[in-house]
DNA sequence: GGTATATAGTATCGATTCAATACTATATTG
DNA sequence: CAATATAGTATTGAATCGATACTATATACC
C-alpha cells in the first residue's frame, strides 16, 4: 500500500520538476531533456562524456540521444571530438556558453527557494530519503548507479588524496572523483 | 548548496519513473502523459474531473491536455459527458477498461518491488520527506496542491464521519473525501 | 434584456521527442 | 582476414507541447 503513496509523491514531484524544466528554457529555446543532457555532461567524468553514456543516463535509444546532441552542438552548447584511442568515440564537452547557462538554470529557482525554507536538518533528512529510494531502484532496475568514484568500488585510494581507478587502471585526479561515471559500482554489495 | 543535491536526486527519479512509465505502457500504446492524466482522472472528485482540472494538474495548455484526452478517449480508457448545469463543463470518467489498466500499471513495477525491501519506519520517513518537498514546492510555485477534501480548509466535519464543503456548499461522501480536488487549500496558513 | 467579458473546450500548425529501422565506420575476436 | 560487436548517424512516423485562432456557454454590468 505504501508503494502507492511513494510512486504519487514521486509522480508528482517529477510533474512539477518538468514543467518548471520547460518553463525556464524556454526563454533560451531548451527543452527539458536538452537541459536534462547538458546537464549530465557537466557533471560526468572523461569516461562518460560519449553520446552512449548520455544514452544509458537518460534511458533512451541510441537514435533518440543522438538527435538531441545535434540541436545541443548546432545551439554551441557543447563540442564534439573524436576519441584519438578509439575512433568510432565521441566525446562531448559543454562549451563556456553551455555552462554559463546552466548556472543561470539548474537548479531551478523553485530549488533554490525551497533549500531556503527548510532548515539544515530537513534538508538533510530530505537528501538522506532522496538517496536511499534511488539506491533501492537503481539496484531494482539493474540500472546503473551513475555515482561518484568517490563512491566507487573500483576508485582505490592510495595516499590520503592519491587515487587510481582500477578499472580503467587510470590515476583519477580530485577533480576526477567528484564527478559522475558511468561504470560506477558501489561498495556495497 | 544543498538545493543542488536535492535537485539532482530530484531530477534523477524522475528521469528513472519516466522511462519506467513509458517503457510500461508500450505494450497498451500508452504514453507516459497519458497514463499521468488518466491515473489523476481516477483520484479526483467530482469537482476535478475536467478537461481545466487536468491543465491544472499537469502544468499544461489546455490545448495540449485536450489532445491527450482526445486519444485517451479514442482508445476508450475514458467517457466524456457534458456538465447538466454548466453545458461549458466536460466530466471524465475513467472506463473500466481504463480502471483496469490502471490497476495493472501502476504503482509501476519497480515502486511495488521497492515498498517490499524497505522497511515500513523507512518507508514512512521517505513518504514523510517526500511530503514536505512536495508541500513547499507547492506553496513556492503558487500551484494548486490538489490534495484530499481530509486536509482542506474547506472540509467542515459535522459528525463524526459526516462532511460538508464550505466552498461548494455540498455534503461530502466517505468517498468523496478520500479523492484529491482541484480546489483544496491546506489548512495551514 | 442585451452587450461585453470571462470561461471551457476544440482545431490546427510547427518544432521537438521518441522508438524503430536501416545504415556507416571502427574495433575486436577468432 | 572474415565474422561479430560497438559507437554513432539518418530517416520515418506517432505523440508531445506551446501558440494561436476559433466556438459555445455563462456571467457581469448597464
Amino acid at each position: 500500500m505504501k508503494s502507492k503513496e511513494i510512486y504519487d509523491h514521486v509522480e508528482r514531484l517529477a510533474n512539477l520538476l518538468r514543467s518548471e524544466s520547460r518553463q525556464v528554457g524556454i526563454p533560451y529555446g531548451m527543452q527539458p531533456i536538452q537541459l536534462e543532457a547538458l546537464r549530465y555532461l557537466s557533471i560526468c567524468n572523461r569516461y562518460s562524456d560519449t553520446p552512449m553514456a548520455v544514452t544509458e543516463y537518460l534511458n533512451q535509444t541510441k537514435g533518440t540521444v543522438s538527435q538531441t546532441l545535434k540541436l545541443l552542438e548546432k545551439k554551441n552548447f557543447l563540442i564534439k571530438t573524436t576519441d584519438s584511442n578509439d575512433k568510432r568515440i565521441t566525446h562531448l564537452k559543454v562549451s563556456s556558453k553551455g555552462n554559463k547557462l546552466l548556472q543561470k538554470l539548474i537548479p531551478t529557482p523553485v530549488y533554490t527557494q525551497v533549500s531556503k525554507k527548510l532548515s539544515e536538518s530537513t534538508q538533510t533528512q530530505i537528501i538522506n530519503s532522496l538517496k536511499e529510494l534511488l539506491q533501492v531502484i537503481q539496484q531494482e532496475n539493474e540500472m546503473k548507479s551513475f555515482g561518484v568514484c568517490n563512491t566507487c568500488r573500483y576508485n582505490q585510494k592510495i595516499k590520503s588524496d592519491s587515487h587510481f581507478c582500477g578499472l580503467t587502471q587510470e590515476p583519477l585526479s580530485k577533480v576526477d572523483i567528484s564527478l559522475i561515471c558511468r561504470e560506477h559500482e558501489s561498495v556495497v554489495e
